[in-house]
DNA sequence: TCTTGATATGTTATGTTATAACATAACAGT
DNA sequence: ACTGTTATGTTATAACATAACATATCAAGA
């Protein structure tokens, strides 16, 4: 399963004429090898330990910037810290609940909220 | 305007039996005093050069922790920064946009989303 | 008004998150 | 191979936040 999204994200990429480098798909699998957000550090730490290849901290702030611009991870504000995002493919105004307890997550999408958002920004300006 | 605000804020501490310190105040007008929203060590700043009285960080964060608690203001985490809340009488599920070009921020309320919020949650669990 | 327990603030140090600035490397098309 | 672009490495530091402990202030009863 981890593998096919890693798959889909290369695809995705490859479309769009950016490239999933050994690296940005490196992150992105831990990413997806987890159901927790991770923070920078922690990634960094992960990829360290897998790859024995230590990288620093704007590395992977740059690699996360880059898998957010296409949309293949979010970052939970609250938590500093980062999670997959399971539909690269649509345009995403995602969102994500963190449960309190276990820090597990579950993402949804409603496009009335948005549409609800969209409303008062339309109205305020 | 501002001093209802202060006001209110101060008869609000007064019925639910805790304090409106004078630090609390000094922040909390601070926060009304611009339509921006600040950071921890921003209002830090102001308010050594209004006071001229140094506060440490662990105070500033302790106070906003109040205020926040008290729903006198919140925390804007995409810019790790604080907005005082116009509405603290009601319980508040209020939300905010703020104008990338000028980082004016206003706040607004939709029962509508949080409604949609909690089914999602309840469905999710 | 003195004591006392609770609440609030001060102080020092450090932990955590993020980025600026500049150097080097890898890649893609010619 | 050459060259412009994109990606990554490196060093240092900025920005945000809290732990741990000390002191002060308040609120209410003896």
């Amino acid at each position: 399963m981890p593998y096919e999204r890693i798959a889909l994200a290369t695809a995705i990429c490859r479309e769009r004429g950016v490239q999933m480098t050994e690296l940005r798909r490196g992150i992105l699998e831990l990413r997806w090898a987890r159901r927790e957000p991770a923070s920078a550090y922690q990634l960094m730490e992960a990829l360290k330990r897998r790859d024995s290849r230590p990288v620093g901290p704007p590395t992977v702030y740059r690699v996360l910037a880059f898998l957010m611009a296409q949309g293949l991870v979010s970052k939970i504000e609250t938590l500093n810290a980062y999670l997959p995002c399971a539909h690269p493919e649509r345009d995403h105004d995602c969102m994500f609940f963190i449960c309190q307890g276990c820090r597990a997550s579950v993402e949804f999408v409603d496009p009335r909220i948005a549409t609800l958002l969209a409303e008062h920004a339309a109205v305020l300006g």
